[in-house]
DNA sequence: TACAAAATATGACAAATATCATATCGATAA
DNA sequence: TTATCGATATGATATTTGTCATATTTTGTA
């Protein structure tokens, strides 16, 4: 039944995948890439809720509470998405309780490490929230203390809350103190100790 | 089956129901009352993530995505709770797709309200959260413009991550310039329109 | 009641962060 | 290629917020 309703779809980098306030009618689940779900406030600033990565259910969060998306989801770079039709999932849920056991348990993790992100940003300050970002894309996504950052600096502050200038600032900072490397968007973290330091002192 | 197993529990104002890092091993509905969940962190400070009122599920966030509680929950007065075994519950869950669904839509719309209530403090300067809490309070607690504060001053800045200096600060602000009236923790809205607009654009 | 502790209150000052200005670099499109 | 726009970069300054000190009031409890 799901394997019929499968869709596979592809998107660019910078592609919007779904606007804020449209109708959510399929569920996703990210295949590859990475994205970004964000939320544009009344001054047109985007704020960023979090960046999936393959595995993640990239919708899950909105589906059941609401028929409208309540974010705004772009392709940080090239994506492969498979879709399944949302009716679809919702009659699975009604008749398969280990199903929808498992999506309480993912929908349960995924608000927890919304929300958690969200306390440790807000009681860091701003070179502790460089850094967590940092160790964030280090550990969790690219398992390397060498990568390119696949967002610019304006999204992350976007995404720790603080305006671009001092994303850029700290960054700088970090490099002349030998934290990090930096040549454009490729990061190597040189001192990690000191970088989790920082990261967890604020 | 759930009916056997409910448990009716009263705490005092001010009593922990329960506590970070603890194991969950019931379900609590809030028949009566207010409480707050919170999380403390590494510098002994207090976080509150939200406030409960009756109806609510309180450790619904936490309850499918991990064993321990992530945060902890503490009484603001006099509440009434009924509590069913955890066990019970998943099992409800295995068995009964609708209350799955039901929990499912029910744990979304936590989730959601949750996190939006993060962005929109976020993106406001201190008057701002400090109407947006007042407001808050009046349209979703007390369902009016004068009532009583359920919670201290630095609770407040708890909830909208600020000090308390500024909080009271704030609130004396807004009383000189006639927008509210304050007795101690009686609150009056004087000014609805003003507060709003304060709270809308930050 | 009386005492201690917590909560409220306010001022002065320090620290953190945002804003504005301006420059350079780099990618993209005509 | 060149022009343009967005991204990166950095300094100067303004604004916001936090910190520290200290006083008063309220609350809870012996």
């Amino acid at each position: 039944m799901v394997n019929e309703a499968r869709k596979e779809l592809v998107f660019r980098r910078g592609e919007v995948m779904s606007r804020e306030g449209e109708p959510i009618n399929s569920f996703m689940y990210l295949r590859e890439g990475l994205v970004k779900l964000y939320k544009t406030n009344i001054h047109g600033k985007d704020q960023i809720l979090s960046i999936n990565i393959p595995g993640d259910f990239i919708n899950l969060l909105s589906i059941f509470s609401t028929t409208e998306y309540k974010y705004s989801i772009t392709a940080l770079e090239e994506t492969k998405v498979c879709e399944v039709n949302l009716d679809v999932i919702k009659k699975l849920v009604k008749s398969n309780s280990k199903f929808s056991l498992r999506l309480l348990n993912r929908i349960s993790y995924i608000s927890d490490e919304v929300i958690q992100n969200h306390f440790e940003i807000n009681q860091k300050q701003v070179k502790g929230r460089v850094a967590y970002f940092l160790l964030f894309l280090a550990d969790h996504i690219y398992k390397s203390h060498t990568y390119r950052m696949p967002v610019t600096r304006r999204e992350v502050g976007e995404l720790i809350s603080m305006t671009t200038e001092n994303t850029i600032r700290t960054l700088s900072e970090f490099r002349k103190d030998e934290i990090i490397g930096m040549d454009g968007k490729t990061i190597s973290i040189l001192d990690y100790e000191r970088l989790v330091n920082i990261g967890r002192t604020g």
